[in-house]
DNA sequence: CTCAAAACTTAGATTATGTCTAATTTGATA
DNA sequence: TATCAAATTAGACATAATCTAAGTTTTGAG
């Protein structure tokens, strides 16, 4: 994805295309590794010091909000974050609490008897355990 | 479930069934509503003041090492704990950030393929969308 | 173009949530 | 009862995220 096309994304849904958005934006759309805000907020102001701390959680919630970044919260650990691209589900370690994608499948939809007077958007499966680089380790170690 | 059941509960896995452990333990199995650490301490201690928070956060990840309880992470809120019991999945309010119960039913379980050298432990679905309360504020407000 | 309003950014204070430390208490068991 | 590991405690600390109030930039109406 070329930067015209991240300012087309930005501006389809309304929010104004600012160096410090588009800094966001494009590091999500490169690093597919479900950066943290932290990590993002680094990131972007390494070489351009652009963006304050402030700035960046603004625009991370804007661009949530505008449904072109996906928010994934882990037990005990600061959430991540990645582009709305391709659908995928997510697996998230027990133990170093990385977070990787998953090929999509369908998910089975709630009846609506137990969806009562719910409205959904949507459906994620969240498979849990140990990432490939955590897996060795487990059969000595308790996993904490 | 009675008072005995829930210190065999613990004393099964391995936890000593002290009073602070116990009240914990009781309080999720009694209130199914996936109430937050805070939540729990305050409830705890409104009319039997013997636990500190330090205590309720130690053992509330005593109980979630030990199985007996699931920790819900929700993106920009306080994570939720309920008490392991029958399985199910999880809807989480967009708007209000409310954890329900969802009817179990069996996930797809990805080919080994797409697993690689992870190691799967479990699955769980999460819906999203509008709580039952929230649901009908929707139309003409925007979901913030 | 000009001006005002709206959108956006900023530094730093503040809040919310959770963890750690060092001292003390508890309770199982020898 | 004496011992010692497990558990608890108060409060300091750490981290993640939000808020505030002021300043800056962009937009659009006139």
């Amino acid at each position: 994805m070329d930067g015209e096309a991240i300012k087309r994304l930005l501006e389809g849904s309304g929010l104004r295309c600012t160096a410090q958005r588009y800094a966001v934006m494009a590091f999500l759309v490169e690093h597919a590794g479900h950066p943290t805000a932290a990590e993002i907020f680094e990131a972007v102001n390494r070489l351009d010091p652009r963006s304050s701390r402030a700035t960046t959680y603004n625009n991370l919630r804007d661009l949530v909000q505008a449904g072109l970044v996906r928010e994934v919260a882990v037990e005990g650990r600061a959430a991540r974050f990645d582009a709305k691209g391709m659908r995928h589900h997510h697996f998230i370690c027990d133990r170093c609490g990385e977070v990787e994608d998953m090929e999509w499948c369908d998910v089975p939809r709630p009846g609506s008897g137990s969806l009562g007077k719910r409205v959904l958007r949507e459906c994620e499966i969240i498979f849990r355990g140990l990432c490939a680089k955590c897996a060795p380790r487990h059969a000595s170690r308790k996993v904490s």
